[in-house]
DNA sequence: TCAATATGTAAAATATATTTTACTTTTGTT
DNA sequence: AACAAAAGTAAAATATATTTTACATATTGA
């Protein structure tokens, strides 16, 4: 599972610790996802997206292996 | 976490057993999470999604105690 | 350069999703 | 009614996500 939260952040100019707090996790959670360590959940998924402001498929993208 | 997982299911006129073959988890999952027990992972709602060609928001409405 | 802020990392604990096996109930068809 | 297919359920085991605490490194700005 690959995503775009690095650059997404970039757009809306946040830190990992702001992108936590709005979706309500912790910072470690947004650092691990956004580097690729683990896939969300669902719900995390589509809370992160709405930040952005965009829909799930276009911050997160499914692999070959997934 | 809501969904219309029955509805498209119903559109494609396929079953659960049909559906989870197609995604790769069990049976038992997709009844879990067709019937709210439980949110799928992101990966898992992206692929029921990706079955439907709908967006992953079109199949799956988060809920306030999201 | 110094300090502050942001990011990376890790191990252990906890929460949640998924599988497996197995049985029950419902629904649709003949 | 009888049969088959589909759907519901449940308990235990396993896999995975998330939290917590804590520390290390990198980046940025004054």
């Amino acid at each position: 599972m690959k995503n775009n939260i690095r650059v997404e952040r970039a757009i809306l100019q946040i830190s990992q610790a702001e992108l936590a707090e709005k979706v309500q996790v912790t910072r470690q959670t947004i650092n691990a996802i956004e580097l690729g360590k683990y896939a969300p959940s669902a719900v995390l998924a589509m809370k992160i997206a709405k930040v952005f402001g965009k829909a799930v498929e276009e911050v997160f993208q499914l692999e070959e292996n997934d």
